[in-house]
DNA sequence: ACAAGCTTTGCATTTTTATGCAGGATGCGT
DNA sequence: ACGCATCCTGCATAAAAATGCAAAGCTTGT
């Protein structure tokens, strides 16, 4: 059988195989992929390979590429957020800080600053810590 | 004063400043990069751009640069870390501020945490600070 | 079977990034 | 002060990656 041209196949199996190589190897340029997806019976060219990484979300690190990181999407509401967080202490008579699970913060804080208490100064968060200012130590319950 | 050519003061915060920029924005170019850090007062080239960005292990993915990944390292514990600690600094009574080597703070930060030490409230990093919530003035020495 | 629409591809070329090289600055030991 | 090693830099250029374009291939609807 002739594939001249397009081969419907061997596009996603190909997308597959350069995961796997990536994966396995420190691989820094595109044409080494070309050549090792041929010995995996894949025949592309460098064009095909640059647009497979993007679809694949495969970033370029320095001299090597690097499989995207698996994460998995949060959601928004405050009603969901706010069980993540784990303490609540404060720091003076204006400084309030919040723990929460690892990476939750940022969303935790935006939710916090769209919330628009007035009592409330200004956020600053971290990956697990949120700062909040408040206006003074009669403001600090919640 | 001339510093027609090397500029020592300017290479450490040039790298800090790239990080905030990537970490604030999606960036595709490195002439970009250079047009952002001289509004920032940081005048480079490309070339050293691209030296920073393998410097401080930034990867492209896709049309976007990405700071890199603050892995859960092998290693967490105290001794080894406290070694990119650059600077301490103190503002007011309950607040130390730490500086370190770009990248490094997050993970001296989660040793901080870690260590449960009862004065330290809370404590907040970003690429290369960090601020800690400290109880009260006494409470300051480490 | 034909046509329109969508996807995928290679080629040629542009755009973007990496680097060899040489010079200037700094720090150190003599 | 001198020689030497190291670091940082820009320039010019090489190397690598991205992309506009036109040609197929495949699918669906008529």
């Amino acid at each position: 059988m002739l594939r001249s041209h397009t081969d419907s196949t061997s596009a996603p199996a190909r997308r597959s195989a350069l995961a796997k190589i990536i994966r396995g190897q420190a691989v820094g340029r595109q044409t080494e992929l070309v050549d090792m997806l041929r010995k995996h019976g894949h025949v592309a060219t460098q064009s095909s390979v640059s647009r497979d990484l993007r679809e694949l979300g495969v970033a370029k690190m320095g001299d090597r590429y690097v499989l995207p990181d698996t994460a998995p999407a949060p959601k928004n509401d405050f009603s969901t957020l706010k069980q993540f967080v784990r303490a609540r202490l404060t720091a003076g008579t204006n400084l309030t800080v919040l723990k929460t699970t690892v990476g939750a913060a940022q969303s935790v804080a935006v939710a916090i600053d769209t919330a628009r208490w007035p009592e409330v100064i200004g956020t600053l968060s971290g990956d697990d810590t949120i700062f909040i200012a408040t206006a003074g130590a009669r403001e600090q319950r919640k």
